[in-house]
DNA sequence: ACAAAAGTGTTTTCTCTACACCCATGA
DNA sequence: TCATGGGTGTAGAGAAAACACTTTTGT
């Protein structure tokens, strides 16, 4: 065995999920009543530990399919929270992901029999520890990141109106946006493909539907929103 | 004690720092030959394994403290470095952070003391682990933070002249940018005195000196460099 | 007919960029 | 006097913002 790191202490590893959805022109969260002690009940972001075979981004993972029953999700770093007095009974490092999903695609059996909810970002309960910070530093990057990117897409299904879209930004940015202006700039990304489906739901006219393109997943650093 | 908790592995949880600095019209990185077992002797990032009573950045501030003599230094996380297999011998977690200092304020007796040496960035040497992929990463997240705000300054001296800041600028993106443009974006962000020196020695004419004023240090949200 | 969203076009404003130009001064 | 950086001004290109207007269709 190894003899050199022996002086050093060793700590439990968590990870904790932020996971966004968007419903009714709003952002919300999937939050958790937490199922064991300490504090058992409080709400919580959805977590668990990392096991000895895989890193954080794998837990991550693992925890969101457990939890929504969704693969292949968008899932990033947001931070790794580590105050000695995070925890009350026992020191646990914390890394945060957020994770974006299309709230009509995850199962909802499957949530509702660990008690989740999701909540409107604006109206949040209180939480446990430092998921409240998480939150926060979580929505920072979401609201960076759809400033380049179309990251934001991720919460919508896969083929959508613009219409839909410019909500989503309306609420992740609590402005509006002229509708006008802003078919214009997202169309001239050359990001979406527009689709042959109307959507006529939301429009007595009837508004084309569009999806990513494929050329998309790829490099699009170009700004969308000036903050 | 607390028995929540133990069916879960416990890790070793290690800090590595990047360390930037600005020299020569060149962004530079402070590294060291590894002092102590395994891969001793490799080119690596320092660190340093987080101690029971403090948190990440509590240990990187440490570790930077007793690497450079530096208090109060500029240092972020960069992201957590946790593949089962990033370590040859056992499994240990490793928080990244990056650190802007002004090279000529470190302790050179000390970096000596410890074989360590400043690698342009642009010629670094083979590193240990993923210690590669922690610089790449910094150094993303520093060209996205000048872009937004004038982070870079931490690199300078605290009194700099407008055309050292070009340089920087320069250096970090691997571009150039127009004398005069650069100068009116700057100053019109409104985040920088003038004070009342001149520096003589880089220009025949003299050029004054600037400092970060008080309220630069706020939030500062607006764009310098269009990537 | 009206309301509401779809979709297009125009005008104005602002920022970015390129570049010209004068200033000061050490070699 | 010449080269170099300091510093200011300006004209043109291009993007963003504001907004007018036309289309479509369920009620």
């Amino acid at each position: 065995m190894v003899e050199f790191y022996k002086d050093h202490s060793r700590y439990l590893l968590a990870v904790d999920c932020v996971i966004f959805g968007y419903e009714d022109d709003e952002l919300k969260l999937l939050l958790y009543p937490r199922g064991f002690e300490p504090v058992r009940g409080k709400w919580s972001l959805m977590g668990g530990f990392v096991e000895a075979n895989e890193s954080c981004e794998q837990a991550a993972c693992r925890v969101l399919q457990e939890t929504t029953g969704l693969q292949n999700i968008f899932l990033e770093q947001v931070g790794t929270f580590s105050d000695p007095t995070r925890e009350e009974y026992t020191r646990v490092i914390s890394v945060a992901f957020f994770a974006l999903i299309d709230i009509r695609q995850h199962n909802i059996d499957l949530t509702k029999e660990k008690g989740a909810q999701w909540w409107p970002l604006r109206q949040l309960p209180e939480l446990i520890f430092d998921h409240g910070q998480m939150i926060s530093k979580a929505l920072a990057n979401l609201q960076q990141k759809a400033g380049y990117s179309l990251a934001g897409i991720e919460l919508l299904p896969a083929k959508f109106t613009l219409l839909q879209l410019r909500k989503l930004y309306e609420a992740l940015y609590q402005r509006s946006f002229d509708a006008g202006n802003f078919r214009k700039k997202i169309l001239s990304l050359g990001l979406l493909e527009k689709l042959d489906e109307k959507n006529q739901t939301e429009s007595r006219k009837g508004a084309f539907l569009y999806s990513l393109s494929k050329e998309a997943r790829d490099s699009d650093t170009e700004r969308i929103v000036k903050l």
